[in-house]
DNA sequence: CAACAGTTTAGAATGGTTTTAATTTGTGAA
DNA sequence: TTCACAAATTAAAACCATTCTAAACTGTTG
């Protein structure tokens, strides 16, 4: 079993650490298990220090931050700019859109594949396209 | 003269603040002009306070935030929300997307009439969907 | 085991934005 | 015009997510 490459995704959080030539210490497994063991989902900074704090991990606040950035610089992790309030990363790293609950914050998944952007003009010279983002905002109930 | 209605984004900026039930101070007056007088652009507070005080305007930074925030409530300005360090503020209210530069932080109006966006799901029951932003995100020079 | 670079941390600092509480200003009534 | 009051402005303090600092700790490699 296993003998296929695996996926990024399910890699152990180990693995993955070794993969993005990070230091596997302990704050940095833990907080790859807390981020990658559930599937995808949206975190800020504040929210995974609580998460690890519930799990029992020792974790500063300013290690968490530098955490999220170092999986995001890697490639781990996206960031998701929604509001100014607070950063939001992603766990889904493939390409895909957000609805945005503007009462709750809350972020959901849009998956890229289905979506098709048409009559875009193209970059400005000498400007090479990082991304391209889709944001439905919601307002309202739920 | 001036006999047919005016189109709202030509009102001089006396009739702007009446139409939005804004009382017409000095402060009030002297940013409308400065964010409407120039056509299209995009400002943060920090931009325009200095553009302010460039013009001689005697008017506090807290009262700039006032203002961009009672500006955006009445439908005079739309905020882009692109990066977490700081609010732009679009003087361009109709339906559109932005390149953004990520490098120098300069942002550029897409015209929407020409973009269609296919394959999205419907919004989650009991959402409105308040707005769609699109924003490219640009790395490299210029 | 030694040594060093890499990591974590508490606490201080930062910086955009909001709040506070006092003052000033615009407006409508008399 | 003047009065009175609500609305607006302001300087300064407060806020708060995030980053920085510099000291302590840890993982790795020889």
């Amino acid at each position: 079993m296993e003998t296929q490459s695996t996926p990024p995704h399910r890699l152990a959080a180990l693995a993955r650490l070794r993969d993005a030539k990070l230091r596997p210490t302990k704050q940095r497994l833990a907080l790859a298990k807390l981020l990658f063991e559930p599937g995808d989902h949206h975190v800020t900074a504040e929210i995974l220090f609580e998460q690890a704090q519930a799990a029992g991990v020792k974790v500063s606040l300013a290690t968490v931050y530098n955490t999220l950035h170092q999986f995001t610089t890697a490639g781990l992790l996206r960031e998701v700019v929604v509001n100014s309030a607070c950063t939001y990363f992603d766990t889904n790293i493939t390409g895909h859109h957000h609805f945005f609950f503007e009462d709750s914050g809350e972020l959901i998944d849009i998956d890229g594949a289905n979506v098709d952007i048409r009559g875009l003009p193209k970059a400005p010279d000498g400007a090479r396209i990082s991304r391209v983002d889709v944001i439905i905002r919601l307002s309202g109930q739920e």
